[in-house]
DNA sequence: GTCTATACGGGGATAGAC
DNA sequence: GTCTATCCCCGTATAGAC
């Protein structure tokens, strides 16, 4: 792995752990072990590479999630196995953590590939919530769209409580909780 | 008020806006027109502060949810009365926010207020869930915990939705759907 | 491409004067 | 109680050599 590609992985797990606001250009360098002049030379700053990271996180988000919605089975099946995949639960979501990063949201660049990357899931959800509803696996009544967000709700919120009290037993209870409504 | 009184303060908004490890000492001085002097006479350090305005905080959430839960109505109206507050929706969740944040997680004295916080909120929750199966407002078949930690999430979850999508909508969105799965 | 040198303000605190 | 001085390392680069 060449220098540039070491800096946007030690990028991505250090967002992941610490956020923006919390990842130094200095931790990032001993991470990946390159010096200054590297990163500088590969990328303009913080935020330049910042960005390199988020947009790889992203898609490689998109890639898990669509393992489970492509996966054979009922609607309700997919569904389920999204929510309950295997999941490093008290590391939480690697894209929506960065949600709460006052200096992300205010920069448009670093903010589009999470808005997009839940918007993706919030639509592959509702089709999937539309083809229960047609196959009469869920009530008529539902509405796909927010139906859909209430689910990704679910899964960042999630998160949260269990990272709350140290305990990923608490995201599976909000899952289960969530799938037992949705019956 | 008084200064400590008013590092205190400057030190929820600080850490709502912008995090633990977004927060400096200096900038809570300034907020609180407080010298440096003045914040070390009256708190230890950053962390001690931070203790004193995590713990405010945390109150102040309780103290408007059981507005809700204690008004009448039925177990329905009253969980949709807490749900579709009316909330600041961008600004996310003051406490549920730190949950983010790795110094914060890592301190039991740090973490403790959020676990109690959210704990709290689960459990008040569970009792008007029960209490709305018993009524039969509720299918029998409900497990009031699980269910009441889906709507802890559906809320911390919906503020991620929010803010990733600069659009409160998304919020309430993620609510309703919860709100039209309980019935 | 990568290294080292240099810069300048901020983060987080302690010490002692008033 | 609050102020000012001082400390030391970190954050976030830029410049120029190799």
């Amino acid at each position: 792995m060449d220098a540039a590609e070491r800096l946007i992985t030690s990028t991505q797990d250090l967002l992941w752990e610490r956020g923006y606001v919390g990842t130094s250009p200095k931790a990032i360098q001993q991470r990946a072990d390159a010096g200054q002049g590297s990163m500088y030379h590969h990328f303009t700053g913080k935020p330049d590479l910042a960005r390199a990271a988020i947009t790889r996180s992203a898609a490689e988000l998109r890639d898990l999630a669509a393992q489970q919605f492509d996966a054979p089975g009922s609607a309700y099946d997919r569904i389920a196995a999204y929510l309950r995949r295997d999941r490093d639960v008290l590391r939480g979501c690697r894209v929506g953590r960065l949600t709460q990063d006052p200096d992300v949201i205010a920069s448009p660049a670093l903010r589009e590939p999470l808005e997009a990357t839940l918007s993706w899931l919030r639509s592959r959800l509702a089709a999937l919530i539309a083809e229960g509803v047609a196959a009469g696996e869920f009530r008529a009544s539902l509405d796909p769209e927010a139906t859909a967000a209430t689910l990704v709700a679910v899964v960042q919120g999630g998160y949260v409580l269990a990272r709350s009290a140290d305990s990923p037993a608490l995201f599976t209870q909000a899952v289960d909780g969530a799938l037992a409504l949705l019956r």
